[in-house]
DNA sequence: GCAAAATACATCGTCAGGCATGGTAATATG
DNA sequence: CATATTACCATGCCTGACGATGTATTTTGC
């Protein structure tokens, strides 16, 4: 089995990750959980509390929008859109993340050659 | 210029990038700093505080070993070096974070192929 | 038919790491 | 001789991840 990321070393990368998943299409918590497992072969499992406190942070900084489904049957669920604003903010992290792993890689790896 | 480095995204790297210079060669506090601007072209500045929490992490894991340098003038040094366990240690998280690169860029990056 | 598991939402409180601020003391420099 | 630089260090704040916990509904196993 696959190595677990440490928290540390995810920190400051959720918020991109749940804007990735909603750029394919409209998704809602658990959902979200799922895609996000799936994507990473069970390497990392979005924890609840992380998915909405970041739901939040998105939403506050309008990167995101909600509204409720219209279930007729089943538990209701809260569905979130990535807004333009998000797109931005998605790229714009897409791109510091490159930067980062650069720098990073050039400060601790000294096998590594760019 | 170069972009900086967020506080988020190098969060959980620093005792590794400290481990890295002194696996080079013994250092102290301030020279440490100066290693890590150089190496990183200026995009990352290590701050002291940072630095001096890494610092005392390290030792307490015994990871690291210190020493008062003899300076016959100028202001004292603290040297630190590091310990078998620590080059263990740097190894390791070497190996965790290729791993966690790969799971990251898969996990953001949608233009990412392996 | 009912207990247990799964689905789906959410809050509270804790913990750790990075760093802004501020402080001390010695040496070098203009 | 004042200011900058070198060098050490402590206190306290902020943010983000997440363990624990709670509620309600639906599905599943026996």
């Amino acid at each position: 089995m696959n190595e677990a990321i440490s928290s540390d070393l995810i920190r400051g990368h959720i918020d991109t990750i749940i804007m990735r998943v909603l750029r394919k299409q409209d998704s809602y918590g658990y959902e979200i959980i799922r895609s996000v497992t799936l994507f990473s072969s069970g390497q990392y499992e979005l924890k609840e509390p992380s998915l909405y406190s970041s739901l939040k942070r998105l939403e506050k900084a309008s990167f995101i929008r909600s509204y409720w489904g219209d279930e007729s049957q089943g538990g209701r669920r809260k569905y979130y859109t990535i807004t333009q604003k998000g797109t931005e903010a998605y790229e714009n992290a897409v791109h510091e993340w490159r930067n980062a792993r650069n720098l990073i890689n050039r400060l601790i790896d000294d096998k590594f050659v760019e």
